[in-house]
DNA sequence: TATCAATTTCTGTTTTTACTGAAATATCGA
DNA sequence: TCGATATTTCAGTAAAAACAGAAATTGATA
């Protein structure tokens, strides 16, 4: 495959960028070559392009998966397996969210509540309670808004994004 | 220093899960054991309580410097330096955003720029050109709606987040 | 300015993560 | 069912990150 100047230096920074993002270089790579490209690609054609080993591939392939990010489509009269990402860049933007949401966020709340709810609990110095407490209260209520986000359709969220910090008009 | 059992759960919880935010072990356990104890340490405080060597805190304390989540403090006739960070959980969140921001997404953005207005860039096929395009506009639109809700104050900001979803009903 | 406590920096080690290449497994078609 | 191709798994290696302990530096005080 050939990249053009573009797409390498879209596929470089992406790589590099996935470390920050919680996913390896090759895993970001393979996702940003897959999205410039825009048609499925197999597994042989992304080894080649990257420069990766395709057993590399292969356990990359599974963790895009494993983040909803990709799927497996065929061509009539191929075995092998292609793949692709979706070209709506919102909707990848919502998975990226749902996803980061489960990992890095749900346990947290989840601890939170149990040592809220524990016997221990009321032991705690107030302070120290209350401290603990908001940090429930906060991811509760950031999880619940995220979740009712999540629901509304593409062009209704970019019109939230428009209204911006206008918003504070409607909560006083 | 003792640890109550709540304290314990808490401070382990945040270390576990302060690689999938992008932080080690030791960085999230000395942060929130900070934020459970309410009051400023010192290094060594933090090294015995953490386990962990004294060497190991001065450098992590380093970084949440640098992540802007604790400051310096002394205590009259005691050389060492003591260490707090912010009880308020709304202001840890959103220096935790405009960091992360600053990391994860700003460079990207700036990236995703430079490629648009990159001379190169006609020459890629159209619709390669407008997923590269619809990329950078999610990211402008994002980072300007996240850059306006840092402005706003913590209470109207949970406001906002109780307002949820029933947003839309403002933006049709 | 010598001393001592506090902190940082440095070097080497351990641990974890990423990756390669080979072997094993699966899958399709003849 | 055999053989070819595609994919996964596995074992070992390489690279990166986290950490410990020692050495060096800083900075206050006597």
């Amino acid at each position: 495959m050939e990249l053009t100047d573009i797409n390498r230096r879209f596929i470089l920074h992406w790589g590099e960028m996935g470390t920050a993002w919680g996913v390896n270089r090759t895993v970001a790579q393979i996702h940003a070559l897959l999205f410039v490209h825009g048609r499925p690609l197999h597994a042989e054609e992304l080894a080649d392009t990257l420069n990766v080993a395709r057993s590399n591939i292969s356990t990359s392939l599974k963790e895009l998966q494993s983040w909803k990010l990709i799927h497996v489509t065929h061509i009539m009269g191929d075995r092998r397996d292609y793949f692709e990402t979706s070209a709506s860049v919102w909707e990848l933007f919502r998975t990226v969210v749902r996803e980061r949401k489960q990992r890095e966020f749900d346990p947290t709340t989840t601890l939170l509540r149990e040592l809220v709810a524990s016997p221990d609990f009321d032991k705690e110095p107030p302070d120290a309670q209350d401290r603990i407490r908001e940090t429930m209260n906060l991811m509760n209520s950031l999880g619940a808004w995220a979740d009712e986000m999540l629901r509304l359709s593409p062009s209704t969220l970019e019109k939230v994004l428009k209204l911006g910090a206008n918003i504070q008009k409607f909560v006083r």
